[in-house]
DNA sequence: CTTCAGATGCTCT
DNA sequence: GAGCATCTGAAGA
């Protein structure tokens, strides 16, 4: 599979949102090469938007991956236990992300559900498989993201994405999750779900 | 299926 | 010290 060059990711964030729905998601960690197709997005679009870290131009440690250029990993830690992946946007000094927020299991999945679960996949329940990464959290869980990974060069090798196989998919578009804090701006279409049809 | 509380520690003021 | 781009299991309907 071919990855998605830095020019992917130099661009207006929405767009990048809804391209990266059905791109593959690739981590390779411990010797594994672990795969997800990317179901969920949510654009985080900069010092404009009260939702994103980089609201009013706020600078700090943490956010400071997103004021680089587009195509690296933006990761951080939240609710005192869970990690968050995001790749950043954008031009350098245009603080912009779009968090990944679920993927379906394309390979390694055994690997997945041994780190998440400690049993192989063939054993583990439907509820149990759609928990490795149906969630922001989980997909980091099981892919072993945490701050280490921060600032990963998505065009690099440790985790990169690339082009999936063509195969058609409907666009969900909806508000963003979790940050009532931002009030009008957590209501913004930036939420995008790849839907497929029977 | 739904709601709900508790967990847990880093980040910024 | 407050709040957070969440998850889980338990309980109810």
């Amino acid at each position: 599979m071919e990855m998605l060059g830095r020019d992917f990711y130099l661009r207006d964030t929405e767009m990048v949102a809804k391209e990266l729905l059905g791109k593959l998601l690739v981590r390779r960690v411990d010797g594994w090469e672990l795969a997800l197709e990317i179901t969920e997005t949510e654009a985080y679009i900069g010092t404009d938007d009260p939702a994103c870290h980089a609201y009013r131009g706020r600078l700090t440690d943490r956010t400071r991956v997103m004021y680089g250029p587009g195509g690296f990993a933006y990761i951080y830690f939240v609710y005192g236990m869970h990690h968050m992946l995001n790749a950043v946007t954008r031009e350098e000094g245009n603080p912009q992300a779009v968090l990944i927020r679920a993927g379906l299991p394309l390979e390694g999945s055994d690997a997945m559900s041994l780190r998440r679960f400690g049993l192989p996949w063939e054993v583990l329940p439907p509820a149990k498989r759609r928990a490795l990464s149906n969630g922001p959290g989980k997909l980091c869980a099981t892919l072993g993201l945490t701050r280490k990974q921060n600032g990963l060069d998505l065009t690099g090798s440790e985790l990169v994405i690339c082009h999936g196989k063509p195969s058609p998919f409907a666009v969900e578009t909806g508000p963003r999750i979790g940050i009532d804090y931002a009030g009008e701006a957590a209501g913004w279409p930036l939420n995008f779900r790849l839907v497929r049809k029977n």
